[in-house]
RNA sequence: GCAGGGGUAGCCAAGCCUGGCCAACGGCGACAGACUCAAGAUCUGUUCCUGUAGAGGUUCAGGAGUUCAAAUCUCCUCCCCUGCACCA
């Protein structure tokens, strides 16, 4: 029995992708048939991926099988998405050898003399595709469509892009704002994000527009002080000013501003028309003067408060001490005599709400930032949400704060009393080292994603789309109409498309990965050299995707025929870090540019496999196992039968080697049950059993492809992998063992399986002596003619029966020396189906009832048992299903049935059994448990 | 702040849309038995509580409600998580 010793992945599995691969049996065929285009967000092309990555290529690959061994012509291709930072990062670090980059590549397998060429980030990008390509979609056996590989660097992609906008162009999408962006005064542009690519420090940060409130002194000089709430000006009682700060004197326009030595700088990047005027004035300096509220003209002093931060904004801050708690503390602290206004009503708190906080939470100083922070969030939020401006507020008095702030904001801007900065909310700093600031572009451009139209038709098309999981579909119109427009250009060292509009300026990596399906269409072509780029102009395009124009050559009508009939998108899976940007961007384009017959159909969105303790698995982090690494580990089949079934596709998972081991040995199991099996030489045949076997199959098939056909892998695999073993199982167990017949069904259940684990049912495919490919073979379907409801009825009684002996057993603790099993009279079967044709005509209760069972003569005499069981029923059948009640109309004898079982029974039990009829004459029955006997459910003596 | 997701037995995780097939799929773990020299693997059974006849009781974050009937619908409360733009 060492057939687990047989069963080599490792050679089953390379066996299988290299016979596919050669024969190139993942090539999409159009033969006229039905289409389905499949695809997944391509990666990007910058490092090794992981074992998390693979989730949900694999659900792409289950589902392309699936739809190919349901008769349809499957296009599911793959690109790599090189544009952008990472791949010249990751060429800089190998170009300034960068010892955890060189390693990782050294460990991977990667020979010095490639090494040295991946300083360039061209050859980062053609490694990486080829590791894709071969350690992880090949390795997995995916059948993706090899001949459309393709980048977002080449050549034709880059003229597809800036058709593309060129489109969005003539459709007055493409339009010019400023806009405001992380800029490193060293590097320019960087990108400010949790990974920290670009940036050493602050990747969290967020950038928060503060108010800039002029407040004017005596002398007309301006005082900025910045503020998150411009609704509380009219609570302002004095100015905080660092004591210890140097500040500035800078002309705008024509005013002259004091403000932080650290703000000038800032400013300097967000505003134009800054003159430096190269005089200092020390905080203290001001301490002590006055200046003037803005819109109230209210006289205040300017007071000196520590906390007040010269490198968080201006330096300046206004101080409203009713609601502030930094701001009442400051004025405790500060001795002055001066009275806190409160402009806010709020439910729970009196007349200086930061006041009471402070006390709450026992706050003396200035000096103690989290527990004032703290403060703050509370009465913030709370005021917020719940308060209301008071009389002190003039025209805004009675507003609710949460609908006035920005209104307060911009009437300030309008009368020219106030301005906008905007400012990390954390410190942050660039991979060189330089403080990273906020940089205006006056004429940035921008895809209009906020157009109404577009927004609305995007919105229309969503509700004919098949969108998994539902609640993203429901979440989508309302992503769409939070989405704004984006800033689409940038100028630095990075790869993709330049701008067709702007030289130099190159197209960012959002927006250049929204049509690209299309252009899978195209790839085949260019990468069978059958045209070349400088033939792909805008006229090429204009024809292949919206019939404008005639066809140049033959080749410009085949791949015509091929986008008209490959195209939409059905589905385009990926993970759920693309629910608010790339699929939105995706949809809206296709909406915007292309013709609404080839608007996506589908979208299916994936959750992740996150290392233990649910954090994201991170390349950084280096705790992801390589992919090829857990493929030899595991096996390939065993992964894929984990993505498949461990969780829904819509729940995060952790990553387990104990519980991928688990899969392992399922297979392994898979792989020397079915073996087992095909050695059976009985030719036995077993009516009931044999009709049973058939019968549950036949539910299981129909099971599997409901499933499948909502994509709901996890359910069809349970149903292939744990379902149909238990049911193979209790089959051997019942002593079945019909040689063709369980031939027949191997075959239907390796076909089931093919889509998961394909290289284990290709190889037991051919240990049946089948000579062409189980991944070309039809999905089974069910043959209703196969269902027999009476043999499965039958064997629910059985296993029933067993159930209830066990728990006797188990309850009395008797050892049986014999059992005895009664089955119910035929008078309780028959009024069991009167009672459930009464209800069905809603007239069930006791008199109907009752009237109808003694119409039939033999019930007259029983009498009492007679009503008795009818009361019982009546109140049961209420509470049954449907299908609960159609059991009992399936005609079946049951003392037939066990009896036919009896010898398994007896095994069962190791003791004697014997089956009688409640209602057969001088039935051995000392106990009186004949009469406890009903429908489905005999009554049991142990003795 | 904006938009969204979620809290189910020791753990992971179905079910919730379409209320009754639900003591609640499946897996893992645990326990018992089988196979075995043994270990692993595999197979069978048990795994909320009570129970000497197949039964009963109490459960699905907490509270209130709708209903003949609620894990499932409604409302409130508490707690956790995700995305938010020049990052792919």
């Amino acid at each position: 029995m060492n057939t687990i010793k047989s069963y080599d992945y490792t050679v089953v599995e390379k066996k299988w992708q290299d016979k596919w691969f050669k024969d190139r049996i993942y090539e999409a065929k159009k033969d006229g048939g039905k289409k389905f285009f499949i695809h997944f967000a391509y990666p990007g092309v910058s490092g090794y991926l992981h074992v998390g990555h693979m989730r949900g290529f694999t659900y792409c690959d289950i589902i392309a099988r699936y739809k190919r061994m349901s008769g349809y012509n499957v296009l599911f291709p793959a690109g790599f998405h090189a544009s952008g930072i990472p791949s010249v990062a990751f060429a800089k670090k190998v170009e300034r050898g960068d010892r955890e980059t060189i390693a990782l590549l050294q460990k991977n397998g990667c020979s010095d003399e490639i090494i040295k060429k991946l300083s360039d980030p061209r050859e980062v990008v053609h490694y990486f595709s080829k590791v894709y390509v071969e350690d992880y979609w090949k390795r997995f056996g995916f059948l993706i469509d090899y001949s459309r590989l393709m980048d977002t660097i080449s050549k034709g992609y880059n003229r597809f892009i800036q058709w593309q906008f060129h489109k969005l162009y003539q459709k007055n999408l493409l339009i010019q704002k400023p806009h405001f962006a992380p800029y490193c005064p060293q590097c320019g542009p960087v990108a400010v994000d949790k990974s920290e690519t670009d940036v050493s420090k602050g990747g969290n940060a967020e950038i928060l527009e503060f108010t800039i409130i002029k407040f004017k002194m005596r002398d007309g000089t301006i005082l900025p002080a910045a503020t998150l709430r411009p609704e509380t000006i009219f609570g302002v009682t004095n100015m905080w000013v660092n004591p210890d700060a140097i500040y500035q004197k800078i002309r705008i326009d024509n005013e002259i501003w004091i403000c932080s030595k650290e703000c000038t700088k800032k400013l300097s990047y967000q505003m134009e028309n800054i003159e430096l005027l190269y005089e200092e004035v020390k905080g203290k300096d001001l301490v002590g003067k006055t200046c003037f509220v803005p819109l109230i003209n209210r006289e205040i002093p300017i007071l000196s408060g520590t906390f007040a931060d010269p490198n968080i904004a201006t330096g300046l801050v206004m101080s409203v001490p009713a609601h502030a708690p930094y701001d009442w503390i400051a004025l405790v602290e500060s001795k002055k005599d001066i009275d806190p206004i409160q402009i806010i009503d709020v439910k729970g708190f009196g007349t200086n709400p930061a006041k009471e906080v402070c006390e709450q939470l026992n706050i003396h100083s200035q000096t103690e930032t989290e527990k004032l922070d703290q403060a703050t969030e509370i009465l913030y939020k709370k005021e917020f949400h719940t308060g209301f401006l008071n009389e002190n507020c003039g025209v805004y008095a009675g507003i609710k704060v949460s609908d006035i702030k920005d209104q307060v904001r911009n009437d300030l801007i309008e009368k020219k009393l106030a301005t906008v900065m905007r400012e990390f909310s954390e410190e942050v700093i660039c991979r060189c080292g330089e403080k990273v600031v906020i940089k205006q572009i006056p004429d940035q451009w921008f895809i209009k994603y906020s157009d109404e139209n577009l927004t609305e038709m995007s919105k229309q098309h969503v509700s004919s789309m098949n969108i998994y999981p539902q609640e993203y579909k429901e979440e989508m119109p309302k992503v769409l109409e939070w989405f704004d427009d984006r800033a689409v250009i940038r100028k630095g060292s990075w790869l993709g498309t330049e701008f067709p509009f702007k030289k130099d300026w190159i197209i960012e990596p959002i927006s250049d990965s929204t049509l690209y399906p299309a252009y899978y269409i195209v790839s085949k072509y260019v990468n069978e050299n059958k045209i070349i780029s400088d033939e792909m102009t805008n006229e090429f395009f204009d024809y292949i995707f919206l019939g404008i124009g005639k066809a140049k050559n033959n080749t410009w009508r085949t791949i015509r025929s091929d986008f008209e009939y490959w195209y939409p998108v059905d589905i385009n899976l990926g993970g759920k870090e693309h629910k608010t940007v790339h699929f939105p961007v995706f949809l809206m384009n296709h909406v915007a540019v292309m013709p609404e017959r080839k608007w996506p159909k589908g979208i299916f969105v994936h959750w992740w496999v996150t290392q233990k303790g649910r954090e994201k698995i991170s390349k950084s982090k280096g705790g992801a196992e390589p992919i090829p690494q857990a493929a030899t580990t595991y096996g390939v089949d065993a992964m894929r039968l984990y993505y498949a079934h461990v969780g829904s596709p819509f729940v995060d998972v952790e990553w387990d080697p104990e519980v991928v081991n688990k899969y392992k040995n399922r297979i392994i199991n898979i792989w020397k049950f079915i073996n087992q099996l095909i050695k059976t030489r009985s030719t036995k045949e077993d009516k009931h059993l044999d009709k049973w076997l058939k019968s549950i199959i036949n539910r299981r098939i129909q099971k599997i492809i409901d499933a499948f056909e909502k994509y709901d892998i996890r359910v069809a695999s349970n149903e292939i992998f744990f379902e149909i073993q238990k049911d193979l199982q209790w089959y051997l167990k019942r002593n079945g063992g019909n040689k063709k017949l369980l031939e027949e069904t191997i075959t239907t259940w390796i076909k089931l399986m093919t889509p998961i684990i394909p290289h284990l049912a290709e190889e037991i495919w051919h240990i049946l002596g089948r000579k062409n490919y189980i991944s070309n073979e039809t999905y089974p379907t069910p043959n209703p003619m196969d269902i027999s409801e009476e043999d499965e009825l039958g064997e629910q009684l059985i296993s029933q029966t067993i159930k209830d002996i066990h728990e006797i057993l188990k309850v009395t603790r008797i050892k049986a020396k014999k059992i005895h099993i009664y089955t119910a009279s035929s008078w309780k079967h028959k009024m069991m189906q009167q009672a459930i044709e009464l209800e069905k005509e809603n007239k069930l209760d006791m008199k109907n009832l009752m009237k109808t069972a003694i119409s039939e003569l033999e019930m007259k005499d029983l009498g009492k048992e007679v009503s008795s069981y009818a009361n019982k029923i009546i109140g049961e059948i209420k509470k049954m299903n449907e299908s609960d009640k159609k059991q009992y109309t399936i005609p079946i004898d049951e003392k037939k049935h066990l009896e036919q079982s009896v010898d398994f029974l007896k095994k069962e039990f190791s003791t004697d059994f014997e089956i009688h009829k409640a209602d057969e004459k001088n039935i051995y029955d000392p106990m009186k448990r004949a009469k406890l006997a009903v429908p489905l459910r005999p009554a049991i003596f142990i003795e």
